[in-house]
DNA sequence: CGATGCATTGAACCAGCTCAATCCTTGTGG
DNA sequence: CCACAAGGATTGAGCTGGTTCAATGCATCG
């Protein structure tokens, strides 16, 4: 990844109101009054590809609601080894809600859009409404649970099974996003990291991640369209190679 | 781990303020008023050794608060094994604030004394109460924090530095319980998992633990009294082994 | 068209697993 | 007090899944 600026390219000001009704984050559990005075604080943003949202370590001084897009959460250990420790869709929040340090870098996979908050204006607002903290609460309670999921998949799966248990992974949170097809069995979408980074993600090699995609090929689970983007055909069996739990 | 009963063998009523003092937990940050609100909630227990507190799926009526000892976490798989996903020393937070079925098993790894809460009163009294809500939505913060840290210990280090990491982390919290000898660059303490629990917490089995545990002694960086008693003579030494970031 | 960066493929190696034997340690009964 | 059973811990000897190292393929871009 280039070490790009954090600079934002597009900045405006938020129109919570309009997208609310779509977008089930944040904002969607207050009331009108309430939703003003988050807008009044929020800025929306696109980040192209590839670029860093914030910096590990960095000063935090704005939060984020992921609007569009797959944002790649990586800590640097002190020996300087970049490693992803999670990828985040909407309508998930960017932040530490009570460090005034990032504790890792968060980068656009994809181009993402943001709404962005500025960090004080926005902690005063968490503890005036206590629906906005509670949002927050469960949302990183949420997350604690799929860490400790992804804990016990790094300790005991194969790396097929890792390989089956991210696609499976994304190929649901796609599904998700896109309502329209839920219906079916399959599911199309474009895998949001390189193989360094599935690699780095799943702790395994590029060279492992690479072989076991093609097995997963040629085990007829997944099909290649180019190198990134994937088809499943049947979401069932991927789960079975992925010998999901929940 | 026998199958015991979840009973309890001692249950009273909670004195808050008597250990609300020495006790850095939940209460701490309370009021006079509201801590008696919240004792008139709580009930003392004391838990023998590998009993269970909880267990994974149960309806959640109770949660907990750690005043003393050491709970192990344990997931269960749908294949039916088991994966120790933590450990928790006091003043810990037993349960998850928003489910009403237990995500994951507590069970006592040590005699363990606990402040029990039923859950309906409690979540009830959370919502009343903004600092107790702030208190669990930090301590949950700070767990996921915890978690992505050990995340990136299973996907990256070897066998010799996971068990350097997790004696490092459990001298590091015997050290923050007894407080007296914290200068010292020295500690000592009872391993409070039995070999298997260690390979399972760490994603190895029992026999490379037993021989990466040889090899720190081998090497010096600690003594062993008895299988479970363990003397780290160079905290620094072993962090360094354990090429631990924070 | 090279050049550059990502991805695949092949071959050798090794850390950690598996299987199996032995050694404590602790508790129980005679 | 000793015998002996039982579960945990250690030790040893292959085996193997995943890494490492190295070469090749395949896009995209100036």
């Amino acid at each position: 990844m280039p070490s790009q600026v954090t600079g934002s390219p597009h900045s405006l000001l938020a129109r919570c109101d309009v997208c609310a009704g779509a977008h089930p984050g944040l904002c969607s559990v207050l009331s009108a009054a309430q939703r003003e005075r988050l807008n009044a604080l929020a800025r929306r943003r696109t980040v192209p590809p590839n670029h860093y949202i914030f910096r590990d370590g960095e000063d935090a001084v704005t939060y984020a609601s992921i609007l569009s897009g797959v944002v790649k959460l990586i800590k640097t250990t002190s020996d300087g080894e970049r490693h992803i420790v999670g990828i985040m869709y909407a309508p998930d929040f960017l932040g530490h809600t009570f460090a005034k340090y990032h504790r890792f870098s968060a980068a656009a996979a994809t181009e993402v859009e943001l709404c962005t908050y500025p960090r004080v204006a926005f902690t005063r607002l968490m503890l005036e409404i206590p629906l906005l903290e509670r949002w927050l609460f469960e949302f990183t309670t949420r997350e604690l649970d799929l860490c400790r999921d992804w804990t016990l998949m790094l300790g005991r799966k194969s790396s097929y099974e890792r390989l089956a248990s991210l696609l499976l992974m994304i190929a649901q949170r796609a599904r998700h996003a896109a309502e329209g097809q839920a219906a079916e069995n399959s599911a199309q979408f474009e895998l949001p990291l390189t193989r360094s980074e599935v690699a780095d993600y799943l702790g395994l090699t590029i060279e492992t991640v690479s072989r076991m995609i093609g097995k997963l090929k040629q085990k007829g689970l997944i099909e290649l369209r180019s190198s990134r983007e994937v088809f499943v055909r049947d979401i069932e069996r991927l789960a079975e190679a992925a010998r999901q739990d929940c």
